[in-house]
DNA sequence: AGCACGCCGACT
DNA sequence: GTCGGCGTGCTC
């Protein structure tokens, strides 16, 4: 007797098991999705294994209806991997499998775009039947007129030009005849697909790509910004295509641009695939579709192409792989990284993670050789990198001067712009100003359903909270105690533009952060604004230091560094180096010098100083020796198990129940806990849900077997109490 | 996720 | 007396 193991296609723990059904007579192979009977509906699943036998009783077990697509639509490789993840990350079988599907194939809402083709066969009989038509039938004589002088032409067309219901009576009356064609949708199907001359690369260059392709291993690869990283991993995709494998690019969603797009669409022709969140959602399916039946070898994408359904993988590449947008924050909760690293395990082929500032944990890895380092230390263009000045704002006020810009700013600002080029201005801080409050009473504005200040947006005229999105009116005179002098917290890119224009009136400035690329293709619109020279300045958060290059800037200014460097979180400093460097390497990118302000109120902090020197090494050894006297990552592994409910006392009473368990795992595992805590979150409320944490940080050795301890323990809570969320090395505690 | 079973309040 | 509230539990 054959039986079917099934996932059932619920993303809910409760029914997160395997389902054991009887196959039926015609053949389904593993991977498919299929449709069972559950309970008293019919459901999508997933069938994960084939075998003999079944511990469920016999006599209850159903039948597969059926299969839901011709083919299986996920492979061996990823079954072990959505396998590991559920290991790993505790994520159920069924989110994890859903990661290998577009979203497109479960909703059932994109099917394969057929086009229809309209042509005339019998140009005589529509000559005759144009004869008939009275004058002021100018659709039906149009569009037999169109199909005339073009030979043929598409329905949607038609329909477009001309009054679809005369294009129909035509079809029903048989002059014009159709054709059904399958057609693609091919994103930016306009760049050509002619594929470019190779670049000669350097010496060094070659060496890496040499290395990579060489020997299978991980890689780290350290290239200063500009060493041209991105030619290497392009080459040695070239050499695993000419060996008949294929390949995975991982790149941060926010630097797939339409040029990078070009640079591998012109190199790899139609063999690349693209999968990011700007697609529609029939290109996205139409590429994941091109990938699976082998049409694409080449897929580039944001983290979750790391899930792409390609068979015979040679290499996988992470590029930027500091970037915080490849560990994913909310359900599934993983990090690309780690994935990467057992899809590359079961594919036996490399793994490149690329950056000009590693994180400390990568770095750490390659200097104990779990990692082979690999170096880029020079810069293609020779040229070298441009002077970062620190300004002590400090002295500024001594001064003083009160204003968020420093007078060497300001001087470097009205030059940039009479000289005719473009300045970046960074402020990692969007609104106008991070609170509202008044200063008679000390009130401050809060929002109503989560613990923080409501940050001014004057643009939209409202306070607004950056937790839940709810939004208040601006007041203009205290509601506690009717005082109207208010004052403003800190700064944020509103206020930098509105400063910007106060100090140059003619600039065109663009702004950049959350609120102003919330529709589809804005952010492209501003960047591609700033490139052509329409907007002389960009102001904006962290999505402006990424990857974009543009060779009229000469200045980049970082308004208020400590933003990041006193977040409180043991990676302040790594994300501020990172940041700098990163937001650095704007500047004087093409022929023309660059230079870098950077504006704090502790100019002597050693992250400012070697960031200024843009020494990695010498941050690095600073910065592991704290992490080791401290004990943190990658000394220990922080667990944060966060609880929430809309009740107060039921989230304090699950927390407390987790944490008497944790307690006792303490004793069971004594020794390997550094610290072990339970308190309120930093935020204790969000969307009008109470939060605490249980947070512990544990020595690496066992750690892996404690966190599968501490998943037990989730496992085994009443569900019907407040909800457990398990994050590993959390990146931001809120 | 759904759907049924089951045990307590306001109504023809 | 019943209709229906949603807490609890199960689905191969």
């Amino acid at each position: 007797m054959q039986i079917g193991k099934v996932i059932i296609d619920i993303a809910s723990s409760l029914v997160d098991k395997i389902f054991d059904y009887l196959l039926p007579e015609n053949e389904i192979q593993v991977g498919s999705r299929v449709l069972v009977p559950f309970g008293k509906t019919i459901k999508e699943g997933y069938l994960v294994e084939i075998c003999q036998n079944s511990d469920y009783d016999p006599t209850k077990l159903k039948k597969i209806i059926s299969k839901i697509d011709k083919v299986p639509v996920i492979n061996s490789d990823q079954l072990e991997l959505a396998k590991f993840m559920k290991r790993k990350f505790h994520t159920g079988m069924c989110d994890a499998l859903r990661l290998f599907l577009p979203s497109e194939l479960r909703n059932g809402k994109v099917k394969e775009l057929i086009k229809i083709n309209c042509f005339i066969d019998d140009e005589l009989k529509a000559k005759e039947y144009l004869s008939k038509q009275r004058k002021n039938a100018t659709s039906i004589i149009g569009a037999i007129n169109y199909i005339l002088e073009n030979g043929s032409a598409s329905q949607t067309i038609l329909n477009k030009k001309f009054n679809p219901s005369s294009i129909k009576k035509l079809i029903d009356d048989n002059i014009i005849k159709t054709s059904e064609e399958i057609v693609r949708r091919t994103p930016y199907k306009s760049v050509s697909t002619e594929i470019k001359d190779d670049i000669v690369l350097t010496k060094t260059q070659q060496e890496v790509v040499d290395r990579i392709t060489s020997e299978n291993n991980i890689y780290l690869l350290h290239g200063v910004t500009g060493s041209g990283k991105t030619e290497v991993y392009m080459h040695c995709m070239q050499k695993i295509l000419a060996s008949g494998k294929t390949g995975i690019m991982l790149v941060p969603e926010i630097s797939l641009t339409p040029q990078v797009l070009m640079n591998f669409r012109s190199r790899f022709g139609d063999k690349v695939a693209i999968l990011h969140s700007g697609l529609s959602a029939g290109e996205r399916f139409d590429e994941w579709e091109r990938i699976l039946f082998g049409e694409a070898k080449i897929v580039i994408g944001a983290r979750s192409a790391i899930f792409a359904p390609l068979k015979n993988i040679g290499l996988i590449v992470i590029d930027e792989e500091h970037d915080s947008s490849y560990n994913s924050d909310s359900n599934p909760r993983y990090s690309t990284i780690e994935v990467a690293k057992e899809r590359a395990r079961l594919s036996n082929c490399s793994l490149v993670l690329g950056s000009a500032t590693p994180s400390l944990i990568s770095y750490h890895s390659a200097m104990t050789h779990e990692y082979q380092l690999l170096e880029m230390k020079e810069r293609i263009n020779k040229k070298e990198l441009p002077p970062l000045k620190i300004i002590d704002m400090g002295n500024e006020i001594r001064n003083g001067n009160n204003g968020i810009f420093s007078t060497a700013l300001k001087e470097a600002l009205t030059k940039t712009i009479n000289e005719g080029n473009q300045a970046m201005l960074f402020i990692n801080r969007r609104g106008f100003a991070s609170f509202l409050m008044c200063k008679k009473c000390g009130f401050v504005a809060k929002c109503a359903d989560c613990d923080v200040s409501l940050v001014l947006h004057k643009h939209e005229n409202a306070l607004k909270c950056h937790y839940c999105g709810n939004r208040y009116k601006v007041f203009t005179e205290c509601p506690q105690c009717g005082n109207k002098d208010l004052s403003t917290g800190a700064v944020g890119t509103e206020r930098v533009v509105h400063e910007l224009k106060t100090l140059i009136p003619n600039v065109t400035v663009s702004r950049m952060d959350n609120d102003t690329t919330k529709t589809k293709d804005s952010h492209l619109k501003i960047l591609s604004d700033f490139r052509s020279g329409k907007t002389q300045v960009l102001v904006g958060t962290q999505m402006i230091a990424k990857g974009h290059d543009f060779p009229s800037v000469t200045l980049v200014g970082i308004i208020d560094a400590d933003v990041s460097l006193y977040q409180s979180s043991y990676t302040a400093s790594e994300q501020t180096f990172e940041l700098i460097t990163q937001v650095a390497g704007r500047a004087g990118r093409a022929d023309k010098a660059g230079e870098i302000y950077l504006q704090t109120y502790v100019p002597r902090h050693y992250t400012y100083k070697l960031a200024s020197y843009y020494d990695y090494p010498a941050f690095y050894k600073k910065e592991i020796n704290l992490r080791q006297v401290t004990m943190y990552p990658p000394f220990t592994k922080i667990i944060r198990i966060l609880f929430t409910h809309s009740d107060e006392n039921i989230a304090k009473e699950t927390t407390k129940v987790y944490y008497d368990e944790v307690k006792k795992l303490q004793q069971q595992y004594n020794g390997e806990f550094v610290y072990l805590g339970v308190m309120k979150s930093p935020i204790g409320r969000i969307q009008n849900k109470f939060r605490l944490q249980v947070l512990m940080r544990i020595k690496p050795e066992r750690a892996d077997e404690i966190t599968n301890e501490l998943f037990n323990i989730a496992d085994n809570m009443d569900k019907n109490k407040a909800t457990i969320f398990v994050e590993i090395n959390p990146q931001n505690l809120s």
